[in-house]
DNA sequence: GACTTTCTGATAGTTATAGTATCAGATATA
DNA sequence: TATATCTGATACTATAACTATCAGAAAGTC
């Protein structure tokens, strides 16, 4: 497919996306500027068309800010060795969380839920995950079904799956990109099945089944 | 454990959030009122400090804005029954997708991994699974390691989970912070896991492992 | 019992984010 | 030639989540 050369109001349509805020994008350094051909005129391709995509699904659908989507775009442009692009993005998802605002006692049962995991102490994640416990048992709830240990076998089984899709790719830009969306994304993925896988099993649990399933 | 009678100023530094923020949190109806002893003097309880916990846990850990958070607090507070509670906590933990921005082949890909799964055709994470297959799609990846089909079966270990920590409640109220706190923190909370365990599968994967290990 | 501190609700101001809108000049198109 | 469209720069707007100030009134202190 030849890049499309096309104008800013072309580019606009097809991606969906406003004049004034494609413009915005490239003053915030998320996109490039087009392909010079005058002093004030430029041609836009492919690759544009496919960055504003980019973009618009770091921030709709991951739902990362403005200046979080433009440290991980960051990331995949640089010629960074791939863990450093990981741990860009790993840090991009979510608010990095003080290590002195959580409780030792959480931090210790997260620990337990990770046992055999070579995780480091600062490891954002083991972080975020203790917040979450401080703030179930904060308000005086108690993990009565194993809530935490069995969301870490998923946990898991979901980072597997991105280990392996990582390993599919053999060029680091292809690897770059799918370790930043698989990191973003992925988190809306599962939250949404989750949603769905919700609806399922309380239907099956707590509603009689139709007929022809008997 | 009685009630501690907190005075505005004790409420703040027990909670550590501000007194404008607290009177913020009243004027929006997240929390009520304290009882009144006088026409400008009122006390706090442990119910008030709780609740302010719960606030914070949701607005901070679960990322909820303060709007979405006084939609699942009255969801909590009412005598609504629990499957209602559930979909005010599902629809508080996401903005809405629009049915018609997703494309039929996304849906379809979608409804293939929950084959067997009773979902409504508008459950908001089947549509907000679609829109992350259309992203992922759109930016010309294609799923190379039953990446979606995997994160299916993760979602449904979480859903498991979830269904059995709310039976595991006898009483209607415990059930409805359950339901939303579960909701709105699970999905925080396997945030953080599958960024750890992400950390270990790739230092298992990529690393030498220690001496002590062979 | 005077004096200082703290309380109340109401109102107004602040900061950050993510765009939108307008403009002056220059270029493309009919 | 006339109209439409482009460029970058600058200014403006809307929303969210606080944060600050204020005028009484009550509480605590000596």
């Amino acid at each position: 497919m030849a890049d499309a050369d096309l104008k800013m109001a072309e580019l606009s349509a097809r991606s969906g996306v406003a004049v004034a805020t494609i413009k915005f994008y490239q003053r915030e350094n998320l996109l490039p500027a087009g392909v010079r051909t005058g002093p004030n005129q430029a041609l836009y391709g492919d690759a544009h068309l496919g960055r504003i995509r980019l973009i618009r699904g770091l921030t709709e659908v991951g739902g990362l800010s403005v200046a979080a989507a433009r440290r991980v775009l960051e990331a995949i442009d640089s010629e960074l060795p791939l863990p450093e692009t990981f741990e860009i993005a790993q840090h991009s998802v979510s608010e990095a969380v003080d290590p002195t605002t959580v409780t030792a006692d959480a931090l210790a049962h997260v620990d337990t839920l990770m046992a055999g995991w070579h995780v480091s102490d600062d490891n954002p994640g083991r972080l975020a995950a203790a917040q979450v416990f401080d703030t179930f048992t904060g308000i005086g709830q108690i993990d009565a079904a194993g809530w935490f240990r069995r969301y870490a076998a998923a946990a898991l089984v979901a980072a597997e799956a991105d280990i392996d899709e990582l390993d599919a790719r053999i060029e680091r830009a292809a690897k770059a990109e799918i370790v930043v969306v698989g990191t973003v994304l992925g988190d809306t993925l599962f939250s949404g099945l989750r949603r769905a896988a919700q609806e399922h099993l309380s239907s099956l649990r707590y509603s009689a089944p139709p007929a022809s399933e008997l």
